[in-house]
DNA sequence: AAATATTACTTAGTCGGCTAATTAATAGTG
DNA sequence: CACTATTAATTAGCCGACTAAGTAATATTT
């Protein structure tokens, strides 16, 4: 974590290129009305429409407070719809409306396009080598 | 950005590694009093006392309007103290108390203590190329 | 010297995260 | 059947991050 004249650490570049990277999925993601983070889940409803809070809170990687909060401003925003399930009246199922559908589809190109600008100029070895070892890292901290 | 059957896309790899490490800091920074991101600002005190607000925001790469708050959340908590500039009352000056100093040494510490954890297994090597790879991954993304 | 920038910081409001504590509905158990 | 879990969702409150708009002090310019 410094990066002076020493080499930078591992987590020092992995840090700043989260940062850079949610910050252009930010404003790319705004000009469909959305934020970062909004995307992930509209991207698992489209996967699977009309799933519950907890099982998409499970999905996305986040707490179920988190969520809940997350898909009521993207039902005010017309994004997604909220309905509670007639069997079991504690669940409510989220559906994608049209302009979710629309968003969620925007959101994959965001990433494709991001995905492309990262791993610009880096062959496909390297990259293959890249995802190997950011794989270990990942397993290393959970 | 998808972990199915086909392989994880390198930003997928990296966002889950960013979450996983700053979900970990988050709980050893506890320990100190200390929020995620309130660590990177200490640091750069420790580094050079009273700098400016603007001067820390550039170097902890975030905008003026967070660090204000940060700055006042860590003085309310005793961590750092706000002086105003007697040259330019503009400006206002943040310096470490004892209590900020002693967070500060202990953010050093879970750093390191996070890199050796997240780069266990890997080859001096094989730590080199990351470093390269992820470092053109930054400029990509810059 | 007075009007006009520019600079440094502040405030208000929005988001995505989190934890902890509540509420409401269903499932289980004595 | 009534009492007690357990589960699903919600609320409140705290962080870090952002933008946009505002204030106060210093510099510039006319």
């Amino acid at each position: 974590m410094k990066s002076n004249v020493e080499k930078p650490s591992v987590s020092y570049l992995l840090i700043h290129i989260c940062k850079a990277r949610m910050n252009r999925t930010n404003k790319m993601l705004g000009a469909h009305g959305l934020y970062a983070g909004q995307d992930v889940l509209l991207y698992f409803l489209g996967q699977e429409d009309g799933q519950t809070v907890s099982s998409l809170a499970e999905k996305v990687s986040i707490r179920q407070a988190t969520m809940v909060r997350m898909i009521d401003r993207l039902a005010a925003g017309g994004f997604v719809r909220k309905v509670k399930d007639n069997e079991d009246r504690r669940i409510s199922r989220i559906f994608l409306t049209k302009r979710g559908k629309t968003a969620a589809d925007a959101a994959v190109s965001v990433w494709k396009e991001l995905e492309r600008k990262a791993t610009a100029g880096i062959s496909p070895e390297e990259k293959e080598t890249l995802r190997g070892t950011l794989g270990n890292i990942l397993k290393n901290l959970q």
